[in-house]
DNA sequence: TGATTGACCAACT
DNA sequence: CAGTTGGCCAATC
């Protein structure tokens, strides 16, 4: 049983260390399909599975924009989750994306 | 069972 | 340079 798009964004998610953040395109290039970046989007709207801890406030879109911020169950809590890691944002952006990038790319490899 | 949508990205016009 | 379309996989209507 091969593990399904979706199943592998969640593994690359959950390796995301704290305090970094990652972006849908990224995942979705280590996945191998740079443009199946809605899929992963679309995982992180499964992350609510039972007894799965999937940190989606720290994938955010190539941008550093908190896209999705509204499904955390309230408009500052992605921004909330963030910041209590180090990161700042600002109008729904981070400062320093650069800096906090985590690439799947690079540090999976 | 077929069509549409979805927290996006990249290319084309 | 800005707007539009295509594409990917999976789930819902």
């Amino acid at each position: 049983m091969e593990p399904s798009f979706f199943e592998k964004v969640y593994a690359v998610v959950k390796q995301v260390p704290q305090g970094r953040i990652t972006t849908y395109g990224a995942i979705a290039k280590y996945l191998g399909t740079a443009r199946s970046a809605r899929m992963v989007g679309w995982a992180m709207n499964h992350s609510h599975a039972p007894g799965e801890f999937i940190p989606a406030h720290r994938v955010l879109n190539r941008a550093g924009v908190l896209t999705g911020k509204h499904h955390f169950g309230g408009p500052n809590t992605m921004k909330q989750l963030l910041e209590n890691e180090g990161i700042t944002v600002i109008n729904d952006q981070i400062t320093n994306f650069n800096k906090h990038f985590w690439d799947p790319n690079k540090e999976l490899a």
